[in-house]
DNA sequence: CAGACGAATGAATACGATTGCAAAGATATA
DNA sequence: TATATCTTTGCAATCGTATTCATTCGTCTG
């Protein structure tokens, strides 16, 4: 059968002939600090301007091995912290002159609301597999959002010497770069906290098992209240979903007595928590119960939540990400760097702020 | 100087060589309707894995004319809707073989919390200079998430050969193809609805002025109001900015009297004029005024808010978009297709249902 | 003015794959 | 067994660009 009319594509030979030039010289025109005259290139852009073209990005990657593509793997973007993570990135690569393949690790969540469950095995899998066709995009680079990776991907994109970095998860067993926030000096500071405003019963519900951020904010806090000799009065689960987070809630909600102060491992479930003990439980925030977060997301700044909460430091995290991956792609293979960047406690009104 | 080693590329070439057999057999194998034996197949297959090698999709690329990858343009993400749809867009294609490459439009919003413009000329420039960048990569889509495109660049991309779809924006001048909640009909079921319920004063808070999707609200709400003899009682301007519609709630709340209704161009503005009305002015929703949004995006469900408000079906929308694109893809320049989905009014607490 | 030196240019090759073509191999038919 | 038909296979050309190398040009110096 015919296939469609397809269009002429414009190349740099198409250039050259109406310049009166060779292929060479366009080609250097449009490569920075390459050997060509003034005239000639006002010639070719000239030209290349009355025919619109543009270099292929594609065919110039095939050459010099560079895509100026990173590919990024998020898992999910319903908690409020990544489109801001990933917006910045994406700005902050862009000005580097990168561009951002995006790939999303996790489906979206299915609608019975079911428990996610992102680090079990099959998800492993399915991650590696992402990898695997992340790498055959010859990207630059990849950044992991929230993302654990085998050991064996690991090594592969090693071997590949595309470089990975993890960013706001960590991983100590493998030889992987990371950029999170102090997550274990954030627990730390609300454990602190909760103690010196004379709480009693705190209280935690924790992320997803797996993650090592919700790992180090509870071990920060457990530390902070062994510390202060508190004991913890009770400890649920949230999964890093509202709708789990919310059931750890109700459970919590039902004991006798209530705990005075409950730290929830991110906003994304606070805001879960919160909305279940004030409007099925009528219970007062603080006045009966104090809530504090983890992330200082956007919303958690709103009147309706006057979060108090442990702000991750995006634009630094970013920043650090961006500059740490850049180096490695341009130095070639370097060190492991394990950053992690220190944020506040934000006080608001989601906790007493003195002895009842 | 000399270059820090670079690991190895393998190539088919490698692989073919270990398989013994043609490079060409090689391509083959990863060739799906390729003419191989399953003899000389499974050979490759095993000397592949042994190499870890993974075919360049690159290099491919630039033989077949086919990237396999779509270029998606989004302005901003701090209105959830974004995420969500960008969530969904990804994986729907990423089901089909193709991945997404993201480019931000806006720079990330400037500290001191101004007034986006996300429509003017110099704006409309940026733009441009994006798209341009998103054709370098010989992407075989485009779509454009809440952005106009000026008519010369959509010539530009029609002599490109790459389709163009609009999403959640639509454009009547030009030969785009668009996807978009029936934002007219939706603007009619509001109207009708506070008319219905005996409202007397209502009050319209617009966002973008130039944005097809506000205006398409507005006149679909002012038909029906007209339709019921009701005069518009206020008019102000949100931006699509949550500090603008803040301000314009604060204007609105100082009118004597009072509006019985407000019906707000989106959800992301509606949480400012809420938190506004309800955390500065102590006024109660809707018991002192019902409002009413646009989008139902998740956080309006949540008891904070309890919006009532007109549903985007992102999944159909996205649905359709990824269709629509995959269609012109396949056939080549096809015809320019407007679709608007209809979308359900979702009645929540924050309207009053019955006459005061 | 001759010679030297650096800059600018073009021809040719390479990047890593796909694919048309023709030859070879396998299978079926008479 | 010989011939026709269909599958496999390898060779070689190709995609659009960057880059090496040799050559030419221009300029400057002695």
């Amino acid at each position: 059968m015919p296939r469609d009319r397809v269009r002429e594509r414009i190349t740099s030979l198409d250039v050259a002939r109406r310049a009166g030039v060779s292929q060479s010289a366009v080609s250097r025109t449009f490569t920075p600090d390459s050997s060509v005259s003034a005239k000639t290139a006002e010639k070719v852009r000239q030209a290349a301007a009355e025919l619109s073209y543009r270099p292929n990005i594609l065919a110039r990657s095939l050459i010099t091995g560079k895509s100026h593509i990173i590919g990024v793997l998020v898992s999910y973007l319903d908690n409020f912290f990544y489109p801001d993570a990933l917006e910045k990135l994406s700005n902050t690569l862009q000005s580097h002159g990168y561009h951002v393949l995006i790939f999303m690790a996790a489906q979206t969540k299915n609608s019975a609301g079911e428990v996610r469950q992102s680090d079990n095995s099959d998800d492993a899998a399915a991650i590696d597999k992402i990898v695997g066709e992340i790498l055959d995009y010859q990207v630059d680079g990849i950044i992991l959002a929230s993302i654990s990776l085998s050991s064996t991907l690991a090594a592969q994109c090693q071997a590949a010497g595309v470089p990975v970095i993890l960013f706001n998860r960590s991983q100590s067993g493998d030889y992987i770069s990371s950029v999170t926030s102090d997550n274990f000096a954030g627990g730390i500071k609300v454990g602190e906290y909760l103690a010196q405003t004379g709480h009693k019963r705190p209280a935690y519900i924790a992320g997803l098992a797996t993650a090592s951020t919700q790992r180090d904010r509870e071990a920060g806090f457990m530390t902070a209240l062994a510390a202060a000799k508190l004991p913890l009065y009770w400890r649920g689960e949230g999964h890093a979903d509202y709708d789990a987070a919310a059931r750890a809630a109700r459970i919590m909600a039902a004991l006798d007595p209530l705990p005075d102060a409950v730290f929830i491992a991110n906003d994304h479930m606070t805001f879960a928590v919160m909305d279940v003990l004030r409007y099925e439980c009528g219970l007062s925030v603080p006045d009966d119960i104090s809530v504090i977060g983890y992330d200082d997301v956007l919303v958690s700044s709103w009147p309706v939540y006057n979060l108090t909460t442990v702000r991750q430091p995006a634009d630094e995290m970013v920043a650090e990400t961006v500059s740490l991956l850049l180096k490695q792609i341009d130095e070639g293979q370097s060190d492991v760097v394990r950053k992690a960047i220190d944020g506040p406690l934000i006080l608001r009104g989601s906790c007493r702020t003195q002895q009842a």
